[in-house]
DNA sequence: GCGCGTACGG
DNA sequence: CCGTACGCGC
């Protein structure tokens, strides 16, 4: 059995329904994660995405932020959320399918302007959230396991369209990417879309406040697939949307897929 | 020498640009009068008003409330601005052509919901600013002139959808109409959409919160094309464009026409 | 209902 | 730059 996932953030599932639908349509996802629905879940626009054959949902959402979606033509089940550094915002996420694989949706705090948690409390919580991620994992030892989402951070020099200019900015700070990796040792958790995509640069996310987004091409690859080692294996596939950035009021992020042959 | 003239509550100029370019390359008045620009005068898009042969432009403006333009293939010379009710409002400009006919633009204040002005202010301030209006005039004796606007009054029974209904709602409350009356007879103003069209319900305006605006068809004829008795003769082909309630993204108001043999 | 402003988060 | 929320004006 194969099945393909793909992550968005969609920056308002409400706002932007018919890309969703344009995303489901053209490219077909067993299961799309989506982050920042900003929705209460009772009011995500349902009805279009089950019409396209998604007919499970397992969601977390409260008004105006944050807000994580699994939406899925295979069965779900529900199987939990965390609070991640207890912030009570909704921002992970879990259901677990017919072949026992749990699916983790997580949309890590974006942490900020300044990289101090002296000076800048939302720097210090999105910390805590990847130590309490890393706790967790170290207590659960997952298996049969992928964790996606937008994590706000990339970790590789090429996962930045500038490595020395980037050091000092929030998502590309050695001290975050240092909490990242402790998260993802502690699961144990394999980098899916640079085991198959091992060489040069990727992005996965443009600024809109850069006007020529495409031709600036000032990117960053903050949306992640990761797997556990036990199916890891069995992921190929991988693909970045990045026209998706060029569609209609678009979102300054574009999907990421993979596909598990289990 | 024939020109036709429009005037149109546009309810933001900027995010109208297209409705309005649409307006003058569909019909092509010689001179377009707009209320409720929202716009400050400088941020008013009027390059592409420009590249359509509206050439001149005489506005008023603040950020965000009120503004009026009177946009003209004709060539215009600004005739100044008043501030009735002394409000430091954007709601009067006026402009010379160069027959000598001024042409004044008017946005007269909504009023607020409660038709007392013991209990509310902008009923008061409604009020004053027709008063003040009816001393401008008989102070001026206006001549060669043409005054149109949102004057936010529907003074006759078929001016609006119930006439006996909306007799206790602000806009066709008797001392509203009075005094709209009062200010007409100080400049001798000739109603030109009522000479041409004498019979028969009339209305420029159907309220956003109505859904089915077209079938409920509850409107109200707010918006007004007056002249001095010099010229009111030479007025005809009055026309209110109602289909345009039906363009997307619309304006509440639609535009009122007449044309001018001079 | 649908514009605007301001604020806040990203 | 682009979403949300809230308040205001119409």
């Amino acid at each position: 059995m194969a099945f393909t996932l793909a992550t968005w953030n969609i920056n308002s599932v409400r706002l932007r329904e018919g890309l969703v639908a344009k995303l489901m349509a053209d490219e077909g996802p067993d299961v799309l994660c989506l982050q920042e629905c900003k929705s209460p879940v009772e009011k995500i626009p349902v009805e279009q995405f089950q019409a396209l054959g998604y007919r499970w949902m397992v969601a977390r959402g409260q008004k105006g932020y944050n807000g994580v979606a699994i939406l899925s033509k295979l069965p779900l089940e529900d199987a939990g959320d965390r609070d991640y550094a207890k912030m009570g915002h909704a921002r992970h996420v879990a259901a677990r399918l017919e072949n026992g694989v749990v699916i983790h949706n997580c949309y890590v705090p974006a942490g900020g302007d300044i990289p101090d948690r002296e000076v800048n409390v939302k720097f210090g919580q999105k910390l805590d959230f990847l130590t309490d991620m890393r706790d967790a994992f170290l207590a659960d030892n997952p298996q049969k396991s992928i964790l996606v989402g937008d994590l706000n951070i990339a970790p590789r020099e090429d996962d930045v369209w500038n490595h020395k200019a980037l050091l000092k900015i929030v998502s590309h700070t050695p001290i975050e990417v240092a909490h990242l990796a402790e998260a993802q040792e502690a699961g144990k958790w394999v980098d899916v879309t640079r085991q198959d995509i091992p060489e040069g640069r990727l992005y996965s996310w443009w600024s809109y406040r850069s006007p020529d987004w495409d031709a600036a091409d000032k990117g960053r690859r903050l949306d992640h697939i990761w797997a556990t080692p036990d199916i890891s294996n069995a992921a190929h596939g991988s693909r970045i949307l990045r026209p998706v950035r060029g569609w209609e009021q678009p979102s300054d992020h574009v999907p990421v897929f993979a596909t598990f042959d289990l």
